[in-house]
DNA sequence: AACATATTTGCAATATTTTGCAAATTAATT
DNA sequence: AATTAATTTGCAAAATATTGCAAATATGTT
């Protein structure tokens, strides 16, 4: 094992964890630790990535507040993201919404899919900028800050020149019955223009967000093909969803 | 065996797996290590892979990198950065241009500044996440990886919904007798534009961008109103933009 | 073909770097 | 403050590089 193929089996893991851990790496490669621990100070020295206590995180510029969330329940968010993999087809065009769960969908897209990903999300694009095979097409617009996104009439507009083959859709609040809502306004409408224009939709959301509402609303629950959750398929608080005739992974 | 087949072996070996290992292909190759060593030392002069301890590994497929760049000639690029301020007014709309240099430009703009910024320019647009007072419109398009900016028509239409007060330029290489160009073919279009819309062009660049050209025309150098640069205005490498009535700074 | 002249290759002696370990130090947690 | 975990430091062993040199091979010239 030479060196140099540890720092790049680092910084990949790092790009797509945003962390390592000493331990980890030290066991998966069959080095000591004092070895992983060097080799952090030499990427940390690039400024490829932070050396932490323990491991190391990802240096990207995308700023704590919004990393705090990212780390937040990342179990969860790679049972959804494994959940995803399989409705994605080389060549599709794919929408991907903002927030965490489909940031996390993007971090774990395979080296060798050929998709095209339309998103206004900088953390989504930031993701995939590294990507070898994906390519990825940046919707414009009034920057939202604090979400890391686009938003408003130009970002629309640059989502109704397109025709999606599938869009990964965020989901802020679902309730069977009130239907799909969010918080704010500009963002609702985004996001009716997201389903609109997709063939096909999954939604993720973490179980937290199951059967809740907010002031705005998207639109009816079966605007959604399928709806993917960390929890089982068949938990009771998904029945009234089976009943609407949707998918449940 | 001869040598060039040797280093054939070599590229393809390193092709496939991304790294070879000295002791692995003087066996396979029943050579010396010593005779490998000086193989690899040959085809890392021609830059076609990276010799490292113990063998080689691929030049990476992500050229390296724009965070590490952006560490290169810090104290210039602060020196360009305080020179931009004073062309900065309250209600001002402005186009941030990619590049290191512009970029130095949005970290350093004053907490107190209302001006909305026009970029195509993910680490600008990063840059300004957090700025209390300053409006961001991000010009969406295609993703151009390398640099980490949208590039296509679409971000050429939709700079051209704008008219700018200011466009802060960055300078890929520039002449005084053949003009502005750039190494890109769609990044020269989008200058091109830039330029267009704008009432009036700060151009900035380090001094070893002076006097050199590249294959994509953008413009003659009377397009630009003012360069700025890290050395002094009277140097006279300059002088020929003095004669051509740019301002220089 | 014979010769002189370069180049390439392997080897050995000598540096240099990398790595793992253990003791001392520092930082986090209770 | 006491305990635990992580880091730093110095060091020795192992791995890898460098250098000079001689033998082998190739190249060019008469």
């Amino acid at each position: 094992m030479v060196r140099e193929e540890r720092l790049q089996i680092i910084l990949d893991h790092v790009s797509k964890d945003n962390r390592v851990l000493l331990t980890e790496l030290s066991e998966k490669l069959n080095v000591s630790e004092d070895t992983i621990r060097r080799d952090i100070k030499v990427l940390a020295d690039q400024k490829l990535l932070t050396a932490v206590r323990g491991g190391a995180v990802a240096h990207s510029p995308i700023p704590h507040h919004y990393r705090a969330r990212e780390q937040h329940d990342v179990a969860s968010k790679k049972v959804i993201a494994s959940k995803v993999l399989s409705f994605l087809k080389d060549g599709q065009v794919v929408i991907f919404d903002g927030g965490t769960s489909t940031l996390a969908v993007a971090q774990s897209l395979p080296d060798d899919l050929r998709i095209t990903v339309v998103t206004n999300s900088f953390p989504v694009a930031n993701a995939l900028e590294d990507h070898p095979t994906v390519e990825v097409i940046f919707a414009g617009g009034r920057l939202f800050k604090s979400s890391f996104t686009t938003i408003g009439h130009e970002t629309i507009a640059a989502f109704r020149n397109i025709r999606a083959d599938l869009c990964i859709f965020g989901i802020c609040s679902v309730h069977p019955t009130i239907g799909i809502t969010t918080r704010d306004y500009e963002e609702a409408e985004l996001k009716k223009t997201m389903l609109e224009i997709s063939k096909e939709t999954i939604a993720l959301s973490t179980h937290e967000k199951i059967n809740t509402a907010d002031p705005y609303y998207i639109g009816p629950v079966t605007q959604l093909g399928t709806i993917i959750t960390d929890i089982c398929p068949h938990n009771e608080q998904l029945a009234a969803y089976h009943e609407a005739g949707i998918n449940i992974l």
